[in-house]
DNA sequence: TAAATAGTGTCTGTAAGACAGTATACT
DNA sequence: AGTATACTGTCTTACAGACACTATTTA
């Protein structure tokens, strides 16, 4: 904690030590019943921090190539997937002495929703080297830096945003019917809505348009549903009150 | 855009060009039935960006003192005000190529609530280079860099979560009566809210308990009210529903 | 007693939860 | 017909909004 150390800088100078910048992304998709998240393997090389363990993609800004941190996460969303239109949202960001063991690190964390059919793993992709994990399973795995911490920030922030938007909607592929949309929510929620209470929700949030009936598949069981698109990809919609009317919160 | 004019780096090493990096916070408190921010004027020096404009008070890590982001926010907080235990929390981060015409910089914006009479301001502070300012005047004036948009996603987060959470307690003085409280909530609001609802909601949220009657003051009309103190100083109360049953959201 | 402020009670509207019931497809 | 899935209706509960009412203080 001493500054005796360091050569002295101008006072309003920018001539003094910086901190390392960097963008993490937290990808969500639901898949299986499930809720995944996109881990990378870290580079299976000692000079490195904390070889062979999976981590969160991201990476240092480069000045050079990106605008601006958003610019930065959708470069490292484009890297890992063919995803192109993810909802994307900032989560927050971290930052100390000691998260890194090369330096002083703050890294800018952001989460993003995708469905799992729009991603294209990267060609060369392995799964041993990029792949998707259940998200609690995730949680447990001893990930790189502080990424368990950035991923239950994510996980938090996204359980709590579900109980009171239509975020679940950027989780599925478009035209969705709402039976399917249901079981996303309860896939993130991790417990069963009401069908009735879900479906007033969603037509009386006014956030979707009818899309015709679902196309007919072989072996498809039971009455069609009506299919809907989202009227506007760019954000979600708000409800007035949470689901089972208990308070859920995110950190922001 | 071309990464061509610049050295070549290791690909994995730490020897590239870093942004810049900052803390910025927005402090807010309510004075004279209004919700005000603190802002800090720049320097009156042309080798300066923005000179002699106000500003929110802020400045570059350094990471010789400080352990973390929240670290260096407290410290930022302490160089301006006495205010000892703000409730503080982060807004998020902005970084671009052009926010700042030093270079490349990114800065964690926080945003940090305080009873008005616990800020001393610093013994040398004069009134034209720190002062406070209604949120609303203080988002028409040109602030330098892009702190307007910080104000602005402040006061959107501060509004929002008002909606749903007891966050205005930590505005006010320990111990407070309900009618000071709602008093807060319809200043930061900007609207008036029904006492009946009001004191329903905040009684039932359990985050409060009973601190004795109002002290008796020379001149004190009406009857003397109940206060409270808080229960848990380190975070808000949630509640099921938004005041209006309206929609109200931040983006986070 | 009048004025001012604190606090309560009652009615209504809205939307969620529970769950039974109806509708439309396939085999 | 039987089964599986989609969708609707009805009753109850919870709580915010409106607003009239009571309570306790000082002048």
């Amino acid at each position: 904690m001493s500054a005796s150390k360091a050569p002295r800088a101008p006072v309003h100078g920018t001539s003094f030590a910086r901190p390392l910048t960097s963008v993490d992304v937290v990808l969500f998709t639901v898949q299986a019943d499930a809720l995944q998240v996109l881990l990378v393997r870290r580079p299976d090389d000692a000079a490195e921090p904390f070889p062979g363990r999976w981590a969160l993609p991201g990476g240092f800004v480069n000045v050079e190539v990106d605008a601006s941190l958003l610019d930065c996460a959708l470069r490292k969303l484009r890297e890992k997937t063919g995803a192109i239109t993810p909802y994307l949202e900032q989560l927050g960001s971290w930052g100390s002495a000691t998260r890194d063991p090369r330096g002083w690190s703050a890294t800018h964390c952001f989460y993003a929703l995708v469905p799992a059919m729009a991603v294209a793993l990267h060609k060369g992709a392995r799964a041993d080297e990029v792949n998707w994990f259940d998200a609690d399973a995730a949680l447990r795995k001893r990930l790189a830096f502080d990424h368990a911490e950035l991923l239950a920030a994510a996980l938090a922030r996204l359980r709590g945003k579900v109980e009171y938007t239509s975020l679940p909607a950027f989780l599925i592929e478009e035209p969705f019917s709402l039976p399917a949309l249901q079981h996303v929510y309860e896939v993130v929620l991790g417990r069963p809505v009401d069908k009735s209470a879900f479906r007033k929700r969603m037509l009386d949030g006014g956030f979707m348009e009818e899309a015709g009936m679902r196309a007919a598949e072989a072996g498809q069981l039971g009455r069609p549903a009506m299919t809907y698109r989202l009227r506007d990809r760019s954000q979600a919609a708000l409800f007035p009150r949470t689901f089972n009317a208990r308070g859920a919160d995110d950190a922001g």
